[in-house]
RNA sequence: GGAGGGCUCGCAUAGUGGCCUAGUGCACCGGUCUUGAAAACCGGCAAGGGAAACCUUCGUGGGUUCAAAUCCCACGCCCUCCGCCA
């Protein structure tokens, strides 16, 4: 949703960040005569309805032959203001549907391309030389009795997995370290909904080109929902919040389940891709001039969980065609994977402008009445992406692997070691 | 699943077809008075669109009517009770 004042004010901008994402520059034409339509219709019906509520006014006080008459003429009126009102509705109906369409204007700064033209912005810690042949987290996770792919397999499908044991245990151990990392930073800790009405799953973005990973419950019109980040940024949804109180930071632990659609033959093998998986995000409500700062505070507690997993990553600058429809920049971290030898996503922080806000109707009162907010959200961990690290990074020659110093207090060990079976 | 009650501009409430252009109280903001505060009094005080006139919004969507907060239909949500259930 671009509104109507920026596509008139600025429609050059809006065409070149099109572009830049990959996405139709004639979309914006179309919306803007759209745009152009609806605001006539308007201008039609509203003059109509005056004059209509003024007749009926006097034939309130109007009496005998004289109503009579007023009356023949308010027939045709109101019949002429049906017209004007089903014509103003189409209209708008139609200029709201090119709205949504589009996307976020793109951050200049963003690179532009596609999903290979990322900058990288920094590497953190170094990629351990193993003097011993490593495994891969879908054997360790055997041998500790942490993953069990195969019976996820048999229960649900592809892309289902149990977490068992240390493997459970961990997961714990990642969201308390988390929430309460979170929470000292000042976050309110959520437990949000994963089941969530259209406006919901509209208004963040999610319905548009991404409408094909999200599962759909048709027969109640439920959406479940890929990230917190949907019942987090829709909590305040029809709200005005107090400006005195932003940033708001919230912290959501909640399930996430993507459809995966479209990755056939990607990432088949262990938990590196499924279709569900808990997650704890932040999520902020700030000022528009305040997002780009905020961003980097969500970078650096993405940065600071990171290390305080003791695992080699790096951060990139994710190029414009690969934002998604909501962000106008996004920062991921990449975790190093020494069976793949290469950087995986692990967490990911978008500052989404105040896109979602306009959507959802979240907005600040201000000096010149209210305005939108902006939102900002990040990973703190999704945890199957994170055992995967953990276990590669720090596996031992004998299949044990060693528990970062952050997590052993939540464990209660230092060392998850191989089980017997 | 069944029965009943409710939803009005932050909160509470009034409002059963046209002076509702939605009243009142509380809260809040500004002013007068006061050394300061309280009280009292005066003024302001929902949102969106629009330069303005004006238009829209009384849970949502339809309908009846010249005219709907008000009448009709459907739905949503909240509350109470019953049944079932972790």
């Amino acid at each position: 949703m671009i509104d109507s004042k920026l596509l008139r004010e600025n429609p050059d901008a809006i065409r070149a960040s099109q572009k830049a994402r990959g996405e139709s520059a004639d979309l914006v034409d179309q919306a803007l005569a759209a745009d152009a339509a609806r605001r006539d219709a308007i201008v039609e019906f509203e003059a109509l309805r005056a004059e209509q509520n003024l007749l009926s006014k006097s034939i309130g006080s109007a009496k005998g032959e004289e109503k009579t008459a007023l009356l023949e003429n308010a027939k045709s009126l109101a019949a002429r203001v049906k017209d004007a009102d089903s014509k103003r509705s189409a209209a708008e109906a139609r200029f709201n549907e090119l709205a949504l369409g589009l996307s976020n204007l793109v951050d200049p700064a963003a690179p532009i391309g596609g999903e290979a033209d990322f900058k990288v912005i920094e590497e953190i810690g170094k990629p351990r030389n193993f003097d011993f042949e490593i495994r891969d987290h879908v054997e360790l996770g055997k041998i500790l009795g942490a993953i069990d792919v195969e019976r996820g397999a048999k229960v649900s499908g592809a892309r289902f997995y149990y977490l068992t044991g240390v493997g459970a245990l961990l997961e714990l151990a990642l969201v308390n370290y988390a929430i309460s990392m979170a929470t000292k930073s000042g976050f309110i800790p959520m437990i949000p909904p994963v089941l969530v009405k259209p406006a919901a799953m509209e208004g963040t973005g999610f319905l548009g080109q991404a409408a094909e990973n999200v599962f759909h419950l048709v027969e109640d019109d439920f959406y479940l929902v890929g990230t917190s980040e949907v019942p987090l940024a829709a909590y305040h949804m029809d709200e005005i919040l107090d400006g005195a109180k932003l940033p708001l930071r919230y912290t959501g632990y909640s399930p996430c389940f993507r459809r995966e659609a479209g990755s056939y033959g990607k990432d088949t093998r262990g938990i590196i891709r499924v279709h569900q998986f808990e997650k704890v995000e932040m999520f902020s409500f700030c000022r528009p001039e305040d997002a780009a700062e905020e961003h980097k505070r969500l970078l650096n507690w993405e940065k600071d969980f990171l290390n305080a997993m003791e695992i080699p990553y790096r951060v990139i600058d994710v190029a414009t065609g690969d934002l998604g429809s909501s962000a106008n920049r996004k920062f991921d971290c990449e975790a190093w994977i020494p069976t793949q030898s290469a950087y995986r996503e692990v967490t990911s922080t978008s500052n989404c402008s105040d896109f979602q806000a306009r959507r959802l109707n979240i907005r600040t009162k201000g000096e010149n009445g209210t305005s939108p907010v902006a939102t900002l959200n990040g990973t703190l961990v999704a945890i199957p992406r994170m055992i995967v690290a953990i276990l590669e990074n720090h596996q031992q020659s004998d299949g044990s692997v060693l528990v970062p110093k952050a997590l052993q207090q939540y464990l209660g060990m230092d060392r998850f070691t191989p089980v017997a079976n």
